[in-house]
DNA sequence: TATTGTTATACTCTATAACTATA
DNA sequence: TATAGTTATAGAGTATAACAATA
């Protein structure tokens, strides 16, 4: 099917494209697991911040408090992480279980090979260089959603 | 949030982060027009393929049949595409409506300002180098997903 | 007052499976 | 038999809004 110019030259609409190709082939990688991308990237998270609290792991991950206690249901009950108390009575802190650290070699070695199927076209120099650029454009600050004018209020 | 060396170095989790920011600002530029960002694509995509059918724009999107079914029914039902007769009786011609052709150029004109304001931070080099590497990725054919050895069936 | 976790609820998008009418 | 559209249904993931406990 064509793709005109207008779309072939949003560089958003490529990148969606292949966020698209890679979250498919990172969701094959993992289904032996039984974890989306989204839950291997959250049990990272965790894995790099010992002891983190559920609401900036949903920050991290992009999405609310709610949303995140969800995945950190999951992820418990697969007994790949457990809620210990945390620095208040309100808060819990996460971390992995002795499980979870086991079984994370194989988990990564399988999303790492996923990983490097996904840029076999690309030269180490090519893969590297996406990379950075991808890294900025994600690190760009949330855009502050432009505010109305007040007009009569 | 620490990521550590194993998350940052994917590709894939750069790629799906960068996705994710592309998205919302893209979804942010289209709420006046009541579209996501999928569902410019599907008109762009039909305006681009006029008389496409419902199957093929739902293979380009990389969804199927059914939920095309969905985004067809919704962009039909406000009034920016419309189902005439197809090459069939089977199957149905996608045509834009000319309204819709009407608010396209304004369409166009928010999700291309969102797009630059994405990559304000790239050259225009580095840009047109993201894109190429993008649909390079994006370009490698649906991955066979791996079978089974057949053990005694 | 503000924050954390929690729950209930709803919405969007997707998939599967079945049905129908054509081919 | 195979294909296009359609429908019903279910699942994943997200958000909003409220509440309780704590700060």
């Amino acid at each position: 099917m064509k793709q005109g110019q207008d779309l072939r030259q949003l560089v958003g609409y490529q990148l969606q494209r292949a966020s698209l190709i890679a979250e498919r082939d990172a969701r094959r990688a993992l289904e032996p697991f039984g974890l989306s991308p989204a839950k291997m990237t959250a049990l990272l998270l965790i894995r790099d911040n010992p002891g983190c609290d559920q609401t900036a792991l949903g920050h991290a991950l992009g999405i609310n408090r709610s949303s995140a206690m969800r995945q950190v249901n999951i992820l418990e009950e697969r007994g790949l992480i457990e809620r210990r108390p945390g620095r208040d009575a309100r808060t819990n802190a996460l971390h992995l279980t002795a499980s979870g650290e086991e079984q994370m070699a194989t988990m990564l070695a399988a999303i790492n090979a996923a990983d490097r199927a996904l840029v076999e076209t690309l030269t180490g120099e090519e893969a590297v260089l996406l990379g950075a650029m991808l890294e900025r454009i994600a690190r760009q600050s949330p855009r502050p959603r432009p505010r109305r004018a007040l007009p009569d209020a």
